[in-house]
DNA sequence: CCTAATTACGTGAGTACTTACTTACTATAA
DNA sequence: TTATAGTAAGTAAGTACTCACGTAATTAGG
């Protein structure tokens, strides 16, 4: 990986987050990250490389942020571990931009990937099994809906305080 | 109104809903309105102001449905009354059109346009303030983002089973 | 170890096509 | 007769992508 071909993969993560991907042009990202615009073809193809390049690299980073979680074997702890979660995210500003992007292309390109969070749900699936859930899917697959409507509304509504809901909504499972 | 101007509206709102914005051309929007791409100028003065006629007819439909629920006095009919929401929206295919393109533009465009559920925020904090909750500001809160969680799967997620969702959320709230 | 050949990296100027929007014009109705 | 509704044919400014051309790095052979 050239310096070049990482400048390119950064200045289009944070564009495509930002603008959209259709909505950001390879001359715009060119100029962003100081390269001529024929490097992006010859490095990534087409955009659509690009934009697939930049989804990889986040996938495996997603996978390292959820092996934690997943290898939890107390209920409980797995639980408060999921919930903590958000702080990760929030602390860090490259994975937040990452997510982002992933809410924004899911909606520009209406897909929604769900193999990413596979792993996730059926590890609290599990967890809530072992504490005696009646319909362990559904609770679990609540959790992640609601990550969804979290996410919603960090990245759109201005002034949203995702710290003190996600606090709310993690107290209901304490006891 | 005239004939074509509406054809262009609801040609417009389907393929903003499918598309999204930036990337439905005024071409394309002619075409499938069987019209002359000038005329969308002619009434709307810009692509922006067509896109503000779209949503602006679909805040006046947002305020009839929200309606109902919100007169309720009883606390927990209105709950009730929220969560038959999913079903009025399921069962209209065209107010299902601009309710997804609702969230693709806030995904799009950034912006969360609150001051549309508003109204419905203030009734839910009241009616759990009536049933005595510690803090019923963020527990509407919490159904609202459950929805906005709700509808992310609903538009993006292929197979996904909306109504087995509702009705488990539904039933917390039952009892 | 030096040189020659091959590959990979990088650029600037082009390509054909699409974009939102304009203009000059006609038909229709009040 | 005057405003309104409607059109066809433009326009300049993008768009993703290509191509001919260099230069730097890597490898191979004597």
């Amino acid at each position: 990986m050239t310096d070049k071909k990482e400048k390119i993969l950064r200045a289009a993560l944070e564009l495509f987050a930002e603008e959209g991907f259709k909505s950001t042009s390879t001359n715009k990202i060119a100029k962003k990250a100081g390269v001529s615009e024929g490097l992006i073809f010859r490095h990534f193809g087409n955009k659509d490389g690009l934009l697939q390049a930049i989804i990889q690299e986040g996938e495996e980073q997603a996978k390292v942020l959820f092996a934690d979680i997943v290898m939890e074997s107390d209920p409980k702890k797995l639980i408060e571990k999921y919930f903590g979660l958000t702080d990760k995210l929030l602390d860090n500003p490259e994975m937040a931009n990452f997510w982002k992007l992933q809410y924004k292309i899911k909606w520009e390109l209406e897909i929604y990937g769900e193999h990413k969070m596979e792993p996730l749900e059926l590890a609290l699936t599990n967890a809530f099994k072992k504490l005696g859930y009646k319909k362990p899917d559904l609770e679990a697959r609540l959790l992640l809906i609601n990550m969804d409507g979290m996410a919603t509304r960090y990245y759109l509504q201005e002034g949203f305080n995702v710290k003190e809901m996600v606090e709310y909504f993690r107290n209901k499972y304490k006891q």
